[in-house]
DNA sequence: CGGTTTATCGTCAAACCGACGAAAATTGCG
DNA sequence: CGCAATTTTCGTCGGTTTGACGATAAACCG
C-alpha cells in the first residue's frame, strides 16, 4: 500500500513493449437527497469556476490525492461543501459515470453517491462552498431546467435509487427527525414517490412490519386533532414483504438529457 | 471532447497555487456468472503476470487508452478474455472499488460489472486470455479459498447482486437457453438462490406473471416424464408482484475477505 | 400393460391488499 | 361547556396472492 501516484508498471496482456497505462482524473459527485415542505429536494452548488461557471452542480470534487479512499473522499466533500457530517448519516454509492466527453477539461471518471438526510438537517451548509443549498428536484428535472455537466441525468438515477430503495427497505425513515409520527413517514413516502396513500392502509402496513418502528411511548401534542404515536427507526434494513409502488399516473417526471 | 490524457487543469475549490489534480489507473473488472451443471458458476481467468502470477482472477484490464468510454471497455475485456459477445447479453455496472492498498502496483481503481450468460454459452473461451473457465462460485467463496486482489469481495458482492435480481425482474431467464421450460428456469432459481421451491407454485406464479414467459407451442420430448411446454422470453423486464426468496436456511455462504 | 417419472392443474387455508366505515383523542369556536 | 373540525387509529369486507399439498396428464421403461 505504497500509492505512488501513476506509478503503476507491468505490461497487461497487452503485449505491446511501449505502452503506458493510461490514467485518468477521478471524481466524486453527490446526489444529497432530503424531504422538506412537502417537496423532495435535493443539495446543489454554484459553481465557481469554469467550466460551468456559475451553473448549478451536484456538490463534488476530485480526490484529495492519489491515496485518498474514494468513499472516503465522497464523505469529506459531502463535509466541505454542504456541512453534514457523513456518519451517522446514509451514503451509498450510485454508479460511475465515465463517458469520454461528460468533462470538457478532459477525462474525468466521477464515482456518484446518494445521501439520504432528514429534513431539519442543514438548513443550507457552511463549509468552504460557494452557496449550497435545497432546490425541488422537480423543478430541476424539469425539460428546459440545466446542471452542469451531466449532473441532470446523474440526479435523475439518484431520483429512482431513492423511489425505488423506498419499496423494499427501511430508508424512509433515514428521511425523517430521531423521533417520528407514522404520518410523517407517510409522507415522505407520498412526496417521494409523488402519489397519495391511503393512511389508514399505510399505518397498519408500517406498524405490521417487525422491527421498522420501535413506539417511544410518548405522543404528540398540540397539532390539532388526535395526538400521534412518536416512533425511533427500528433494527429492520429491508422490508418483507415490500411496499410496492401503487401503479398509476406517474410522478412528475425524470427527463433524461445526456 | 478532446481527452487528453492527463491534462485537466483549474484549480478546483482548494486554492492553493500549485495543486495538481490527482491521477490514477482505471481498470475494469467482470463477474461473468452463469448456472451449469446445477452450480451458480464464474468465469475465472488464471493470471499470467504479477502481482498474483497464477492465481485465479476476475477477467478484467485496464482502459485501453484515456479517451475509451468505461462501459465499453468492460464489453472489450469481457470479448478479450472470454471471448463472449457483450451486444445480447445483459451487463451492468455493479460497483466501484477504489481502496487505496488493493493493488500493490498503486493506485488502481476499478469499475465491475455483472454479466448473466447462459450456461451452454462459450464452453471454455478463446480470446487472447491465458485459460479462462468456469469455476462454482461456492468453490470460491469458501473461507480458505482466495482470489487475487479484492476480487473474492466483488464476487460475494456480485452474486448477491444476482440473487436479489432474480427475485424482482425476469433476469432469470437470461441464464437459460433461448428456448426453455419452466423447470429449467426453476432450477436457476433453486441453484443461485441454493434452495428447492415447489414445483408447482412456481410454475403457477411464473405463468401468471404478463409477458415474463411466451409460449412457443412445442414442447420438449424423449426425456422421461410428461413433455414440458418450452417458453421463449416475454417482453416483461420486472417482476410484479416479486416473487420474494423464502426466509429459511442460508445460501451456501459468502464469506468476507476483503 | 402396470409402474415410474415428470409436468400441469386444483384445492384449501392463511396472509396480504385496497377501499372505506367508524371510533378515539385532541384543538378551536361560539 | 358543548359542538364541529381535524387527525390518528382500529376494524371490516372482498379480492388477490401465497404456501402446502392432493390429483391428474402424458410421456418413458420394462
Amino acid at each position: 500500500m505504497d500509492g505512488r501516484p501513476g506509478q503503476v508498471t507491468g505490461s497487461d496482456d497487452t503485449s505491446d513493449e511501449a505502452w503506458e497505462i493510461p490514467l485518468v482524473a477521478l471524481a466524486v459527485d453527490l446526489a444529497v437527497l432530503t424531504v422538506r415542505d412537502g417537496a423532495l429536494q435535493v443539495m446543489l452548488v454554484e459553481r465557481g469556476i469554469e467550466p460551468y461557471r456559475g451553473m448549478l452542480a451536484l456538490p463534488g470534487g476530485f480526490l484529495a490525492d492519489t491515496t485518498e479512499d474514494v468513499d472516503r473522499a465522497a464523505a469529506r466533500e459531502l463535509a466541505e461543501e454542504t456541512g453534514l457530517d457523513a456518519a451517522g448519516l446514509h451514503l451509498e454509492q450510485l454508479r460511475t459515470y465515465g463517458e469520454p466527453g461528460r468533462d470538457p477539461r478532459g477525462r474525468v471518471v466521477t464515482v456518484c453517491y446518494v445521501a439520504f438526510v432528514p429534513g431539519l438537517a442543514a438548513p443550507t451548509a457552511g463549509g468552504d462552498a460557494r452557496a449550497a443549498a435545497w432546490t425541488p428536484v422537480d423543478a430541476v428535472l424539469r425539460p428546459r431546467a440545466e446542471l452542469a455537466f451531466d449532473h441532470k441525468r446523474i440526479l435523475a438515477d439518484a431520483v429512482e435509487r431513492a423511489r425505488s430503495k423506498l419499496e423494499y427497505t427501511t430508508l424512509a425513515a433515514t428521511f425523517c427527525a430521531p423521533e417520528f409520527t407514522v404520518t410523517e413517514l407517510r409522507q415522505v413516502y407520498e412526496t417521494v414517490w409523488g402519489q397519495e396513500l391511503d393512511a389508514r392502509n399505510f399505518h397498519r402496513k408500517v406498524t405490521g412490519v417487525a422491527d421498522f418502528l420501535v413506539p417511544t411511548g410518548t405522543r404528540t401534542s398540540g397539532q390539532g386533532g388526535r395526538p400521534a404515536a412518536l416512533y425511533r427507526r427500528g433494527p429492520a434494513h429491508l422490508l418483507h414483504p415490500a411496499m410496492l409502488r401503487p401503479p398509476g399516473p406517474k410522478p412528475p417526471a425524470a427527463s433524461r438529457t445526456s
